[in-house]
DNA sequence: TCTGGGGTCCTAGGACCC
DNA sequence: TCTGGGGTCCTAGGACCC
């Protein structure tokens, strides 16, 4: 049965959420009508574009680049700090309205999801109504705009949402791609980054249709099984389904880059107690343990590095994910001035999944008390209420610098 | 005050086993 | 003893996405 599948992307998302919020609140100024970005603290190291109102677009602020550069192109930028709590809000009211109208949804990321309609068109109904309608309920109930694409295969859905924006339906079915699709640059391509988009640029690959009509053969010798899957994106043909059955994560991370460069295990370790208490504190909420940890740097010469290692047994202990945490740090650590620092865990399994060996039950014990009692606390007063002594001392030497 | 933070998936090499 | 080769697990690194 021929697929029915829309990609949803919200416009400008953290840009146009923080607009109809302030606007909700009694604001005055919308920031999508005047050049505003939502950004880092630079003041902390964290300087870059996140989102950007379409004005700000006009004098060629990109997402990603350094707020010094955008406000080079437009002195008056306004940047407003991010607040993910109201992103999530805003996300959970749109995926609430996308249940109206189907249960097989795949929220893609925090503003984008894939709807797969196939089933719930009745006959002699269009999906393009169906769009228009979802469109224009956004707009009014939410108050802010999307841009949707209607396709037989998903990832030509994600392709039509990208055309055209903001506010604006594009269908792109596989009998169009040859007029639609194949004479865009091969960089506008799903998965086609920077790398791919040099090498496939040295053997004369210019658009999506030069990639498509190249032998199957040539690109996967050249690229491997990347280069079949965007064969076969550029060909129409990704045959990936919507992935509508809820997913538990495979790994949790957190990193930071820190407001200045440090230069010991000894600056470092706090930071990295931190942020390992923070993933073993998320990994408890997620009810899964983990069976890898995993601690990676970069320096201020932008060189990333890593190690990670398999834990004796798998488990969601703050104590024991922060001790491996810090082995990896010791042995990983090579003197040079560390710009950011990261941890993450992988290798999850959920708890109530799997048949804990006697091993593992040994560990109800002390420590998962005490992370119980912190958890609790942190969901009573607050993340920043629950701080070791450690912690409090590194806060202290930050005013320094 | 130049370059965030959260993810997923893939590859390649070494160890080890049969 | 002129020495294969498949499979799995583990680690490090990298590409790409939003």
């Amino acid at each position: 049965m021929e697929k029915r599948i829309l990609h949803i992307d919200v416009n400008n998302a953290f840009l146009s959420w923080t607009a109809v919020d302030r606007l909700k609140h009694g604001d005055k100024l919308d920031l999508r009508t005047i050049p505003a970005i939502i950004g880092g603290d630079e003041s902390q190291r964290k300087g870059i574009v996140v989102a950007k109102s379409n004005i700000a677009k006009q004098f060629g602020i990109k997402t990603g680049e350094p707020i010094y550069q955008a406000r080079k192109k437009c002195p008056s930028i306004i940047n407003v700090p991010a607040n993910h709590s109201l992103y999530k809000k805003y996300s959970d009211n749109l995926y609430k309205l996308f249940c109206e109208y189907t249960d097989k949804i795949e929220r893609f990321s925090i503003d984008e999801c894939f709807l797969d309609l196939t089933e719930f068109i009745k006959p002699g109904e269009d999906v393009l109504k169906i769009a228009i309608e979802i469109k224009e309920r956004v707009k009014k109930e939410l108050g802010f705009t999307v841009n949707i694409g209607i396709s037989d295969d998903k990832i030509l859905a994600k392709m039509a949402s990208d055309f055209e924006k903001p506010d604006k339906i594009h269908t792109l079915f596989k009998n169009e791609i040859e007029y639609k699709m194949w004479n865009l640059p091969i960089s506008e391509l799903f998965m086609v980054g920077k790398k791919s988009l040099n090498k496939l640029d040295k053997l004369g690959i210019k658009t999506i249709g030069d990639l498509a009509k190249k032998d199957e053969r040539f690109i996967i010798k050249h690229f491997g099984k990347y280069g079949f899957m965007i064969w076969s994106y550029a060909n129409g043909n990704s045959n990936e389904e919507v992935n509508y059955k809820e997913s538990r994560p495979k790994g949790i991370g957190n990193s930071v880059t820190l407001p200045y460069d440090m230069a010991s295990i000894e600056q470092l370790t706090p930071v990295l107690v931190r942020l390992s208490e923070q993933v073993s504190y998320r990994l408890r909420k997620e009810n899964m343990i983990a069976s890898v940890v995993n601690v990676q740097l970069k320096n201020n010469k932008f060189e990333v590095y890593s190690h990670q290692k398999k834990l004796p047994h798998r488990t969601d202990s703050s104590k024991e994910i922060t001790k491996a945490a810090k082995e990896l740090l010791e042995e990983l650590y090579k003197g040079d001035k560390i710009r950011l620092i990261g941890i993450r865990v992988d290798g999850l399994s959920g708890k109530d999944e799997i048949q804990l060996s006697l091993f593992d039950e040994k560990e109800e014990s002390k420590d998962k008390k005490i992370d119980k009692t912190v958890d609790y606390l942190k969901e009573k007063f607050g993340y920043g209420m629950i701080k070791k002594a450690s912690e409090i001392k590194r806060e202290d030497k930050q005013i320094k610098p």
